[in-house]
RNA sequence: GCGAGAGUGGCGGAACUGGAAGACGCACUGGACUUAGGAUCCAGCCCGCUUGCGCGGAUAGGGGUUCAACUCCCCUCUCUCGCACCA
């Protein structure tokens, strides 16, 4: 009986089969050794994109694939369905935030199951559920009593589109990171996580990570950005209160001629204050607090200050510094002043120029000598110091620590470690996220909400008009409330939580996703699962997530609720989905399907194709997985997916590589039909012979060799694009072989477990196609629960061999030999080789090199 | 500017620790089968000279180490990503 490859029918087949059977329904076995694989779960935006079907399939492939070699695999999917858009949404369409997230869910989790992936549906995590964010509150509530959440009045990020407040690290370049939008400064009360308190242990863990890329580690660590130096005391000049800055470099401390302060640090209006100065001061601080709005026109802006009239001294040359205000000094990094070294600093150098201040250079280039009227750049360089008392003669780097010491006995300054990394600001005036269950009481400040009171439920009845502030602030059934500690009338904080704080925890939750007993996380379960072996995502969370998930780790370990020190062992970044831009001259960038034969189909101009790009919405420049299932199916998405590159990186898409694909699975499924009947009744080929047939003995040399090679590029590194080219081979050669006659039983058996093999191995990437192939052949059960077939070494291993022979260097001939040739047999064959011979007539052997089963190189002169 | 990574046929990509450059696929060319095919099967396919065999050149460019370099070292160029006044 043949048949003709009929995706849809199959694959709708076997998704039903699997989840009537639970088939990827998981529960802990401490008998079994656990896998757990985790993909970054999607923000429900309406429907999945290519990004979501290539990070799904490279986890399920491994998903299956450990399954197959018998680990109990744990892999879940769910919903970060807190944010934005479904806000943003609400406010266009009138529609509530939880309608629309929950329609999106349930499309996108319809779309997911279309694709087979072998995701265990019971543990499904939706962040939006009061189930899900009342731990959290809980957990918020431990950091508050612990002072790791904590309020603090400052200036914030303020995004004049999205209304609501940004963190450091969700403002590129001055814009918006959502909207691109100018990112403006704006005064409020702010939540904030004292993610510095482990910073230490962040940045530690860098280093005891290798599963981890590398460029993943340096980003975080250069995110973390710790510095040694020393906070050294700068006395005024008229005795009053002294200035405090933070240096790397106190070997440059003999040239500290004049001292900066940042614009908006309090000290500067302090003592510009009742000074004929004030206005010009005030003025320039006004001037600087705009320009920090407009960081993206410029690269670098221009180094600007004023005098503010006062003097402090050098605490070592006791000479007077003038203090200026700056505009290129950072208020919130060290004390928010800095002493400036014109000499040995590019940024004091240029404003010593501009503002004719004194320079005096302290460390001298050895090889061409500095002098200070003719630099025209600071030195930084190392190099011997001068002009700085005790310490002229020694090599500035080798004095740095001697000098630390010297400032600390004279008491002027002390060692100290600075970090880049500020506290983590959680405050956002939005509606569509967890409240923060604090409540505010005219008499006792903010009062935390009972334990027993949780969850805080976000108010379903609100109306999202898209002006300033918080929707929650105008629902008052919400807001007004009794202070649970003097009983008096107090109002509910309307801030809710970042989003980053679901997606920090969501891996543990996953364990026991229906514990609903404090604090929501079982820990024998947690314990079992924990840490995710295999974690899979865009490299666009290399930062933030990643780093705001370790530490809610460590922090969730030292309340006792998990006993985990990192959350991630292994992480894959996959690289990004692309393809080329269509734009027409009249119309703009085209979707792919408005484009026909290279015109566009609104004008009939011609298209002009573009580079090649991530795929975006705003360049129209994607394809739907939905219509390639149409098309296709899932099988051939995800094969295409798979083959088209490694998984770290970018893909390219190709509609002739997805066709390609195609192609190459109906050739599998071809050549199961055209054996299929000779097979029918021919069991497997018995491993403990050797066939007779040449062909054959070689046919099944070479599906060991595929297993072998299949299981390493999965085993070792992920690859699955050259995984699959082994198999490709595999299948051209059965192609190959000539047909062995009915009665034939032997060569039939040896193609049956080619057949097998060959769906075996390709089953975690096409697993439907797979399955009704292997049920057709007879197999029972389901391939998803088989095992991964396995290989002899010594079937695989070649017994003939080409060496290559080389004279010079240059390959000059090639000769079979037996695979365990000792190198003397070598050597002779290749100098007696006709073609070698040709080469090396009339010239000098000088030497021969041997390779055991590699290479021989006669090198002659 | 600093840091990381990359650069291989017409294209996507192979080549693990230095040992046959270009696996596998796409595109292209030819053949077979066909009423026909954009289906399928088979074959060819880095470039140049030869047009059989053979020879020479090729892994961004230049130099080096080595019997041997896509692979290691130095310099230059290009691209991508991250950070970007962090004192």
């Amino acid at each position: 009986m043949k048949t003709k490859y009929n995706p849809h029918r199959i694959e709708e087949k076997w998704q039903r089969l699997w989840e009537e059977k639970r088939t990827f329904a998981v529960s802990e076995d401490p008998q079994r050794k656990k896998y757990y694989l985790l993909e970054m779960f999607p923000y429900p935006s309406g429907k999945i994109h290519m990004g979501h079907v290539r990070n799904y399939t490279i986890g399920d492939v491994v998903a299956r694939y450990k399954k197959m070699r018998g680990y109990n695999v744990l892999h879940p999917m769910g919903w970060d369905s807190f944010g934005m858009p479904a806000e943003n949404a609400a406010i266009e369409h009138h529609i509530h935030p939880s309608v629309w997230t929950n329609q999106n869910i349930e499309v996108m989790k319809e779309q997911l199951k279309r694709m087979g992936f072998s995701y265990d549906w019971d543990r499904e995590v939706s962040t939006c559920e009061p189930a899900y964010y009342r731990w959290e509150q809980l957990f918020f509530l431990w950091m508050y009593e612990k002072g790791l959440a904590y309020k603090k009045t400052g200036s914030v990020n303020w995004c004049p589109h999205c209304q609501t407040v940004l963190a450091n690290e969700q403002v590129e370049a001055g814009l918006c990171w959502r909207c691109g939008t100018e990112v403006t400064e704006k005064h409020l009360d702010q939540w904030f996580f004292r993610i510095t308190a482990y910073v230490e242990e962040l940045l530690d863990y860098c280093d005891k990570l290798p599963g981890w890329p590398e460029r993943v580690m340096t980003m975080q660590k250069n995110w973390i950005g710790k510095s040694y130096g020393c906070e050294l005391v700068f006395p005024m000049a008229d005795g009053s209160e002294p200035i405090r800055v933070f240096t790397t470099r106190q070997d440059t401390i003999y040239g500290a001629t004049f001292m900066l302060v940042a614009a908006e640090h309090p000290l500067t209006m302090k003592l510009a204050e009742g000074t004929p100065r004030e206005q010009e001061v005030r003025s320039f601080v006004e001037k600087v607090r705009k320009q920090d709005k407009m960081k993206r026109t410029s690269d670098y802006y221009e180094k600007e200050g004023v005098f503010l009239g006062a003097y402090c001294l050098n605490p070592v040359t006791e000479q007077k510094m003038p203090i200026y205000a700056a505009n290129f000094v950072l208020a919130d990094y060290g004390t928010g002043c800095v002493m400036a070294v014109p000499t040995h600093d590019q940024r004091d150098f240029e404003f010593a120029k501009k503002y004719d201040l004194p320079m005096v250079v302290v460390i001298q280039n050895p090889d061409n000598p500095l002098d200070e009227k003719t630099m025209t750049e600071a030195y930084v360089e190392e190099g011997i110091l001068v002009n700085s008392g005790p310490f002229n003669g020694r090599k500035n780097l080798q004095a740095l620590e001697d000098i630390a010491e010297h400032l600390e006995s004279i008491g002027r300054g002390r060692k100290t470690i600075e970090y880049r990394l500020r506290d983590w600001g959680i405050s956002r005036q939005r509606y569509w996220g967890a409240p923060i269950p604090i409540i505010n009481c005219p008499k006792c400040g903010a009062v935390p909400v009972p334990e027993s009171d949780l969850p805080v439920v976000l108010p379903m009845d609100v109306e999202l008009a898209g002006e300033g502030g918080s929707p929650l602030e105008r629902v008052s059934s919400f807001v007004d409330c009794l202070c649970p500690s003097c009983g008096g009338p107090a109002k509910r904080e309307t801030d809710t939580m970042d989003t980053f704080v679901e997606s920090s925890w969501y891996f543990d939750r996953y364990c026991s996703p229906h514990h609903d007993e404090a604090p929501g996380l079982d820990k024998k379960k947690v314990d079992y699962w924990m840490p995710v072996d295999q974690y899979i995502g865009g490299i666009e969370h290399a930062i933030l997530h990643l780093l705001y998930a370790r530490f809610y780790t460590k922090m969730l370990r030292d309340f006792g609720v998990i006993g985990v020190d990192e959350p991630f062992t292994n992480l894959l970044t996959q690289g990004m989905v692309c393809k080329e831009t269509s734009r027409c001259p009249r119309h703009g960038f085209l979707y792919p399907e408005e484009v026909q034969d290279g015109v566009c189909a609104h004008c009939g101009e011609r298209v002009i194709v573009g580079k090649t790009e991530k795929m975006s919405k705003s360049l129209k420049n994607v394809v739907d997985p939905g219509h390639l299932i149409e098309e296709y199916g899932a099988d051939t998405a995800r094969m295409f997916c798979l083959f088209a590159s490694p998984p770290e990186k970018d893909l390219e898409w190709s509609d002739q590589g997805v066709d390609g694909s195609f192609r190459f699975l109906s050739r599998v499924w071809r050549i199961v039909q055209d054996y299929i009947d000779d097979i029918a009744d021919v069991p497997p080929f018995d491993e403990s012979r050797e066939p007779a047939d040449q062909e054959m003995k070689d046919l099944r040399k070479k599906y060991h060799q595929t297993i072998r090679k299949v299981t390493i590029d999965i085993e070792e590194r992920f690859h699955f694009n050259t995984a699959i080219s082994a198999v490709m081979e595999l299948v051209n050669t059965l192609y190959q072989v000539r047909r062995p006659g009915r009665d034939d039983r032997e060569s039939l058996s040896v193609v049956r477990t080619t057949l097998e093999v060959t769906i075996a191995l390709l089953n975690p990437v096409i697993p439907h196609m797979t399955e009704e192939l292997r049920q057709m052949m007879g197999g029972g059960g389901t391939l998803a629960e088989a095992e991964w077939p396995s290989y002899n070494e010594e079937v695989a291993r070649e017994d003939e061999i080409t060496i290559v022979i080389q004279v010079n260097g240059k390959v000059r001939s090639r000769i079979q030999v037996a695979a365990g040739a000792a190198e003397d047999e070598m050597r002779r064959l290749a100098l007696e080789d006709d073609k070698a011979q040709k080469h090396i007539e009339g010239k000098n052997v000088v030497k021969v090199v041997t390779v055991p089963g590699k290479l021989v190189n006669i090198v002659v002169r």
